[in-house]
DNA sequence: GCGTTCCCATAACATCGTGTTATCCGGAGG
DNA sequence: CCTCCGGATAACACGATGTTATGGGAACGC
């Protein structure tokens, strides 16, 4: 029996009669009685009782038509559930983001994502990122937006916007007269610097090397945000990533761009062996919108 | 989605790619291929991603599988279901037989009809015929065997053998040598006879009147086999049905035919509201033909 | 590097299931 | 007796689903 017989049993059962079950159909008359004949005749097996030209229904039609009820709506749960499906709900997307992106370019992403999928259930962490792989590669988690792409085998990364460091100070420094700073303005500052441990931290200690900024640095961190509010506090001046930047103690702080910075890639990385979701794709779709907009602004 | 959709979809989860799906199904790939692109466009959902030539489940489809699954399950238990029915499994069938067929013609079409459908299961009951009507109103049976039809409304009669008054008496009495009994022939002897309130006793008090046999009786009865149990004792001769005159105490009674005696019919009684079940129509097809056996031997 | 192989997608066509309208037949009821 | 109602049948239309042939991209081995 295939999906239109089940259909049309019930409704003849349902209904009585076969007229009234093609109007219950929306269907023709007659395409009921065949259909009909055609079940009787394919199950071997009579269903109904033509008398005095009404349909009298046997007790086999009866109990097949128990049989047939559960069937039926488990069916419309199939179709019912595409449609949840369809709209996000009962699915989950579980997202990680690194210390700088989870300031305001993922948050807003997410925001923006749940509003279009309000029956959605999206988990949003921060990680460092070393931490990220092992959350994907164990499937316990998504998406993960990074500022590093990786190479493992089992993940994928894809780029999806930028970063460059900034040079951040407190609002009325002297620097703030300078649109762009060059790496010898920041030598006789007193600098806040990263961890070479931190993969940011090494990006910026490659980078000082390269531009010979040999800066005194008194305090260590290991986050944006902490140098951020080392700087807000008066500790110095701080070289981290835009994003950081532009989202940290913004009412205290300013920042400038150095010239000669380089420019480097914000990934997002998932599994490779399992597709994405709908939820997962438009997350990245709105990560790097809120990425582009954040670097625009 | 209808269910070929469901099995193509399951087909492709389960076999990791278009053409092994194609495979599993026995059809060509382009149309599984045309298929799965179908879906996708009607659910507006993205099911499987096309990576590097291969197939990669979404989330979405892995949701999706699990509630097809179940479906996919329950369909199979219906046509599981048809088949069971048609070889009678898990149908019952309820039988009354009146006392007259209860001997010999009804357990023997029972025994016949078990043996056809071994699988199915069959009540036998004997019950006076008055009692009948109620339990087949009350759908507590679903076909009786009754030696007198019915007008009920509800209730439909058809006639599927005969019967007819001999007179029992004792082997060797000197009625044996009489090929034929002429109703003057019983004036001589002890009658055991039939209550008028019970039908059968009605329509031999009815013959015996119009035939002016008037019997001395000293014993009454309420059922042929009584009536046999009695004559067989030596209690007299009796007048009852040829069915349990055939049936009841053979080796000791004998029995000759009545000229003029009434030809009266054996009726399958039925609910008139509900069809019979392929159990119910070989049942009365049996009885019919078992009355037919009955009546030459 | 190149041919081979595997897998999916597309095109063109055949067939069948399922829909339609028109029509007939039998039973019920005024 | 005629009409109405419900079911069956015939003839036809169309879309779903099948087929074969073919092309393109990725992986693999020589």
């Amino acid at each position: 029996m295939n999906l239109r017989q089940i259909e049309v049993f019930r409704a003849v059962m349902l209904a009585g009669s076969v007229t009234d079950a093609a109007r219950l159909l929306h269907v023709s008359q007659p395409g009921i009685s065949r259909m009909l004949a055609h079940i009787e005749l394919q199950l071997g097996l009579r269903l109904f009782e033509r008398k005095k030209g009404r349909l009298l229904p046997t007790p086999e039609a009866q109990a097949l038509h128990e049989e047939v009820s559960e069937v039926y709506g488990g069916i419309r749960r199939v179709t019912e559930r595409a449609e949840e499906l369809k709209s996000g709900a009962r699915l989950s997307l579980r997202v990680l983001a690194s210390p700088s992106t989870a300031l305001v370019a993922v948050p807003r992403a997410v925001a923006a994502l749940a509003s279009e999928y309000p029956a959605a259930r999206i988990y949003l962490e921060t990680l460092p990122t070393r931490e990220m792989l092992g959350r994907l590669i164990r499937r316990e988690a998504d998406l993960a937006i990074s500022t590093i792409p990786t190479d493992n085998a089992l993940l994928a990364s894809k780029p999806i916007g930028q970063w460059r460091l900034v040079c951040v100070f407190p609002r009325g420094h002297a620097l703030t007269s300078k649109r762009l700073l060059h790496p010898r303005d920041v030598l006789n500052e007193r600098l806040i610097s990263f961890s070479r441990d931190t993969p940011q931290g090494r990006i910026i200690a490659d980078w000082c090397a390269s531009s010979q900024v040999e800066a005194a640095s008194s305090v260590e961190v290991r986050s944006g945000q902490m140098a951020c509010a080392l700087a807000a506090c008066g500790a110095g001046i701080a070289i981290v990533d835009d994003l950081t930047a532009r989202a940290c103690r913004s009412s205290e702080l300013d920042f400038r761009p150095i010239v000669g910075s380089p420019l480097l890639g914000i990934f997002a990385l998932a599994h490779e062996g399992f597709a994405p979701s709908v939820l997962g794709k438009r997350m990245i779709e709105l990560a790097a919108a809120s990425l582009k907009q954040a670097g625009r602004g």
